[in-house]
DNA sequence: TGGCCTCTGTGACCGCCGTCACATCCGCCG
DNA sequence: CGGCGGATGTGACGGCGGTCACAGAGGCCA
């Protein structure tokens, strides 16, 4: 609704049990800067170590091979923070950050985020528990990679997908739609193949597409597919 | 050379900045308990959350589809700690851990692994540093499994293998040799894929098998195999 | 309304590699 | 020394899915 967020740290995940006044310093300490949709926020190899927060808009931690295939690691929405793994280890970034939406990002030196980290032990084991996080998801990916096949990753990506999007007991309403491209570089096969699996679900009646939402019919049946077939 | 290692946390990574007296106390807290090669340490999906360390002998990560088809994770050896994802964050194991050789196991429980990280926040960031190490191994891991073709990924393995036996600036002697279907586990492939690209790279003059040593004759052309491909 | 650009749908081809099936090979132990 | 079990080598087969090529479809701006 409102067009441009403020520039405040105050719904910030990572850094909601601090005292404002705590708050007030870290966000004196930021640099706060707006991207537009599809801008490089980070580059994979450089040097930096600031630590990021989204404080408006959406991320997405994104590889690419030298061949330009892309893989979507993970997508970030406000409140999130990323950029922290090199403001941990002083190692060049592990991937790359682009913007997803027009967004407003601020960024926090590396040893502003290593004092807070010291000082608010609480803070340092909410950083803990998102990096579990990520080798939890991480670990999940790994296990999809290695033991289904392409279209049985699409299955699990889009049943991912409806999970989130959840409209009643077994349906759920995804929108804004995916683009093929984009399942395809989350579940690291091509749109082609996306294409056809979706359709495929479509023909069974599993999903429908419709103007600006993709209907899931049936979550359960979805959810067969893949369980099925990782046990195999 | 000495047959049982004694119940110390001494040479314990994580505790190595810590007064002995501290270092005492959390002694007293640990159950140590010996396992035999093969045995489980940890099953994935059970709800313990205790931290482990590893006082003697090496440890493998590891999960299985339910067909049986194991997936390898990562190996670790005396000084390691595991088991800390459920402890920070009281979700389920993301993953089973097996005793690889004979070894000596501490567990820490983890109300007192908590206490640490808060009195210790030097304690708190070694833990940050090795989550974030799994984190960018992990990432590695995903991006082989995305763009890699499988005799592609065996190259790389092998190649780990050969920088972490370095014996000269371009040889490598890997001993002891590891099995194919280790290998196979560790770059989601099979064991006889394993086996072609061998002895693919044994005919042309890369590797050679010797009793007991696996012989890596010409590292920098096998990191070119795995370059090459990565990038188109 | 027309044109352009992105997204989607689908057929054809074919190479990689997982699977199955055996044949060794080798170390170990009785 | 014989034989047993695990590890290794290799051929044959077949299907999944990546690649290429092109044909709609649909939105957006002039």
């Amino acid at each position: 609704m409102s067009e441009k967020k403020s520039e405040s740290l105050a719904h910030i995940d990572l850094l909601s049990g601090l005292a404002s006044a705590e708050l007030k310093g870290i966000e004196r300490s930021c640099a706060f800067k707006r991207y537009s949709a599809q801008e490089q926020i980070i580059d994979r190899q450089s040097e930096t170590t600031d630590v990021f927060f989204v404080v408006d808009g959406d991320v997405r931690v994104v590889n690419y091979s030298l061949s330009g295939r892309e893989i979507t690691l993970d997508d970030l929405a406000t409140g999130c923070h990323f950029g922290e793994l090199a403001a941990i280890d002083g190692e060049p970034r592990s991937a790359s950050v682009m913007a997803l939406s027009d967004c407003l990002v601020a960024s926090l030196p590396q040893d502003r985020f290593l004092a807070l980290l010291v000082k608010h032990p609480s803070t340092a084991l909410k950083v803990m528990r998102t990096l579990t996080a990520i080798v939890r998801f991480s670990t999940d990916r790994i296990m999809d990679l290695s033991t289904l096949a392409a279209n049985n990753r699409v299955h699990a990506d889009v049943l991912r997908l409806a999970r989130s999007f959840m409209d009643g007991k077994n349906v759920a309403k995804i929108t804004p739609i995916p683009t093929h491209s984009d399942i395809a570089s989350r579940a690291s096969t091509t749109r082609e193949t996306v294409a056809r699996v979706l359709n495929d679900l479509a023909r069974h009646g599993v999903v429908e597409r419709q103007k600006g939402v993709l209907v899931i019919h049936d979550v359960a049946q979805l959810s067969d597919m893949v369980e099925e077939v990782r046990g195999e």
